[in-house]
RNA sequence: GGGCCUGUGGUGUAGCGGUUAACAUGCCUGCCUGUCACGCAGGAGAUCGCGGGUUCGAUUCCCGUCAGGCCCGCCA
């Protein structure tokens, strides 16, 4: 090591007695006028240097001016500390290093926040001092972890002989898909680059290139409204392979899977990866990323009330809906009537009309919506929901993604504030058998729910003409602890099923051939059947690390309304920038 | 595009139609030879996000706006 002799991680009993030379940061200083003591803190970790006159009346003088976040080189020895002085909060506690020699390499400005405490910080003032905010050991540790990461994501694709290839960052707009990020070009006047939303349609082409297997750990970007669990520019570990069947592919993923758990947290984690179909996902949890770590599944209940005399279910059902329930254990009395109806404004954001409830007693049901059913249908509602004296029930009736999307979020929400949640599980697993294609009332058209390039699954190939929307995609997506990981598909290889798709997308041959062009016609040189997926990277560090919050594994995120308060991006730029590109900033004013 | 929440010394919070705007921490000065979130004594530090309105009087109530957060739409 130049400059240094350890780091202050790792000082230790091992170098009682030796003399070392030490880097890093004041973290705090405690000053007994004769004594003082400082927290030396580098990337790995805090010791406690001392400084006192019998040692050094040099060192003591230094150290009486050094203040928090001063950059300090120090040289001193190793020596253990008394018994009654240990620190028990520290690896290093029961070591010390005694200053003989301090060198002051940079002062610090007072903080605009404390490195060493608790994070009681806002998050406005953390990213705009995100230098000082990835100092807090916290924060180190989560880069640590991503590093290890992707580290064993390269190791492990190289084991099995995947290529690490790059692909354009300027790249051309495609319409599908999400809002692109554009670069105007210089020299092309009024044409324009994008970032790539993913290399999707690359890697396809690096398969028909005959690489055959291909990764890269990736940016990409959308512009696109963010969540907590979304950024505008985000990690996608890409993959894609060429004459693998499905079930190998889908298993060498879970093996990866499986060694970054046992790596990271030294957790075994079963596989195969228990799967689901899309359709029973929704059916069960109403969503196609459920979090199986706790149970409270919808359960469904048309046939039971579809000639019910409450209007509201049985129209439902009579209208094409459905009825669902959700049995939530032994809170009957423990919500006030008015927490119950609130419940109603929760679920209103899913376009939910209303919520109806029941409250479990010995033998009867209770609630405004009780006296509507008979006493079979009680009985059978009961069964059903498997109810219990004091279970509360809730009800949704509608259109079946409305119900999904409604019950999907309550389960949720009772699951998070019931605390049903075992944090210590790692529930992975595939959902599989997605729909190839959605309807998309905008646009009057079908548009493919993965991309268009996916593979329908063969038995369905059949209905592309007569029932798109039964049309099950060849497509997997890897689900973690109730957040999509990730997803893939098997392509589609074959020049006529392509064209099949696109017919059913609604495109004409020309159409097809002018935003897709130079893919079609890669695809006429010898395709390979192939498949791949693209997991997010940031969104499985985030799990790793147990945040709820994205931006705390980015080093540099941006905020909610994609800007970045340390830098100032984005800002506006000069006349003659702009005069180069050929653009001109127009005016805006409110539309009406 | 829509909804909800937040904005008070550097930081985190309290507060109220009329206050000397409170507390903690940090900062500065002094004292202290075993602290470890050291302690003790003293001190400085706030146009209460911005603009407008209501009012005799607004940090407090109302409207707008900006910034941040969460959610729906959007996005795989």
């Amino acid at each position: 090591m130049i400059g240094r002799t350890h780091y202050c991680g790792d000082i230790s009993e091992q170098l009682i007695g030796e003399k070392v030379q030490l880097k890093g940061w004041a973290q705090t200083r405690r000053d007994l006028g004769q004594v003082i003591f400082v927290d030396l803190r580098d990337r790995t970790g805090v010791v406690q240097i001392v400084a006192n006159p019998e040692i050094s009346q040099e060192a003591l003088d230094v150290m009486d001016t050094v203040r928090s976040e001063y950059v300090l080189d120090v040289k001193g020895t190793v020596v253990k500390r008394d018994e009654e002085t240990y620190n028990e909060k520290i690896p290093t506690g029961t070591v010390e290093v005694q200053v003989d020699e301090m060198t002051i390499l940079n002062e610090s400005k007072p903080l605009p926040f404390q490195v060493d405490g608790e994070t009681d910080v806002s998050e406005d003032v953390r990213l705009r001092y995100r230098y000082l905010d990835l100092r807090r050991p916290e924060m180190r540790d989560t880069f640590k972890l991503r590093h290890k990461t992707t580290k064993l994501i390269r190791d492990f694709l190289d084991e099995n002989d995947f290529l690490d290839i790059e692909t354009p960052m300027l790249t051309k707009s495609t319409p599908e898909g999400a809002r692109d990020y554009l670069v105007p070009s210089r020299v092309h006047r009024g044409e324009f680059y994008a970032l790539p939303q993913s290399p999707q349609l690359f890697k396809q082409l690096l398969m028909v290139s005959g690489f055959e297997k291909y990764f890269q750990i990736v940016r990409c970007f959308r512009d696109e409204d963010l969540r907590a669990d979304r950024q505008p520019e985000f990690t996608q570990v890409d993959i894609e392979a060429s004459f693998m069947e499905k079930e190998d592919f889908l298993s060498m993923m879970e093996d990866m899977m499986k060694k970054i758990m046992k790596e990271v947290h030294d957790i075994e984690v079963p596989t195969p990866f228990p799967r689901l179909t899309y359709e029973e996902a929704m059916n069960r949890y109403g969503s196609d990323k459920p979090d199986t770590r706790f149970g409270m599944e919808l359960v469904e209940l048309s046939d039971i009330v579809k000639d019910s005399d409450f209007k509201v279910f049985a129209n439902a059902v009579k209208n094409g809906g459905i009825v669902k329930g959700l049995n939530v254990k032994g809170v009957a009395d423990k919500m006030s009537r008015k927490e119950i109806d609130d419940l109603a404004d929760f679920v209103a954001v899913y376009g939910a009309k209303g919520l109806a409830w029941l409250k479990v007693e010995e033998d009867s049901l209770k609630g405004p919506i009780a006296k509507f059913f008979t006493e079979e249908e009680t009985a059978q509602l009961r069964k059903a929901l498997d109810a219990e004296a004091g279970d509360l029930l809730f009800f949704g009736a509608d259109k079946k993604q409305v119900v999904f999307d409604a019950l999907g979020a309550l389960r949720l929400k009772f699951g998070k504030e019931l605390d049903l949640i075992d944090h210590s599980k790692f529930n992975f697993l595939w959902v599989t058998e997605f729909p190839l294609m959605e309807y998309d009332e905008d646009e009057d058209r079908y548009t493919a729910m993965h991309h268009p390039f996916t593979s329908p699954m063969r038995e369905d190939i059949s209905k592309l003409d007569s029932n798109p929307e039964d049309v099950r995609a060849e497509a997997y997506d890897l689900v973690l602890n109730g957040y999509e990981l990730g997803g893939g598909s098997q392509r589609i290889y074959e020049r006529d099923l392509q064209e099949k798709m696109f017919a059913a997308l609604g495109f004409s041959e020309e159409e097809a051939r002018e935003q897709f062009g130079f893919l079609l016609e890669a695809f006429e040189y010898g395709t390979p059947p192939h498949g791949g997926i693209a997991l997010g990277l940031d969104r499985l560090i985030m799990i790793l690390a147990g945040r709820s919050n994205l931006r705390d594994t980015i080093a540099f995120p941006k905020t909610a309304s994609a800007s970045c308060p340390l830098t100032g991006a984005p800002g506006e730029v000069s006349t003659s920038q702009l005069d180069e590109l050929n653009l001109e900033v127009v005016q805006f004013e409110e539309e009406e």
